[in-house]
DNA sequence: GTGGGTGCAAAGGATTTGCACCTCC
DNA sequence: GGAGGTGCAAATCCTTTGCACCCAC
């Protein structure tokens, strides 16, 4: 039971420090620091789960009730534009957030239950450089997702 | 020139090739083989650059002009869930589709142009079974797509 | 003070659905 | 003949947008 308690000691840790550097960015970019949005950040930060916006209104209004899903949207877009949020977008209607780890990483996804977890797999740069050679594209950027099972649903 | 020729005609024949196994097993399946059906089945065969529902409407419509885009859709999901057709979601409002190779492939996306094309880089399984190691989840399926751009808009 | 941000409601766009009619098997 | 397919229009869902009001700087 410890062990656990230490990683998630550090993990809020890690998430405050998080909170303070978008604020700082957000402000430093000349974007006004608005009671809405530093709850925003708040939820972002807190929800681990890769969160949709519908998610994150939710949690935002238990704090900010008047807070609306079109500043929610508008807040997301903002920082996406700012590369401090990762978007993972799906057509079935649920575009998901991490502003945790912004930049591109593996997931893996229970077809489920609907969970969408990181995942640790090293040789992606040297995938993606071998993309580059056998297409001719300049790759910048990548999206890299299993689909399967999670362990409370197999 | 000729090279480009002979892989055009291997392509041609593929490409029948297909459109008699796509008709065979919607047939041995249970489903009707409607000229609509057939017609959207050329279509999708013939377009190689990962069309959308609405441009395969467009083309199916010079042939079969009273198609309607309702039906599009609805052999889409029939095929998608005989496994005979490869779904690219997109949540900006365009979905892709792929039935000349309805297995999970990776592609590079062009951030400019929009092209999406199929690349050839190996690994993906271990990479897969690295990921199902690392997660604990039962992985069945994937998706790897590479952004940047195209060689036309560098 | 003022320009960016907010909230509401309406618009937007891709996809799905209900239903009457049709037609392939 | 009957189940499955089609076409139309309306509905659905997430997301974006227009605009009047507000407030952080």
């Amino acid at each position: 039971m410890s062990e656990p308690h230490v990683i998630e000691s550090q993990s809020i840790e890690q998430r405050r420090r998080r909170v303070a550097e978008l604020t700082e960015r957000l402000a430093s970019s000349g974007h006004r620091l608005t009671p809405q949005r530093l709850f925003i950040l708040e939820a972002l930060v807190a929800d681990t789960s890769h969160p949709t916006a519908e998610e994150l209104f939710a949690r935002v209004r238990q704090t900010c009730p008047t807070t609306s899903l079109a500043t929610v949207y508008k807040t997301l877009e903002t920082l996406r534009q700012m590369g401090e949020v990762l978007e993972l977008e799906f057509s079935d209607g649920s575009n998901h957030y991490d502003a945790l780890r912004p930049a591109a990483h593996p997931h893996v996804i229970c077809e489920q239950c609907g969970r969408i977890e990181d995942v640790e797999v090293d040789g992606i740069s040297r995938l993606q450089a071998h993309a580059m050679q056998a297409s001719g594209y300049q790759l910048q950027s990548h999206r890299i997702e299993f689909y399967g099972l999670c362990q409370s649903c197999q």
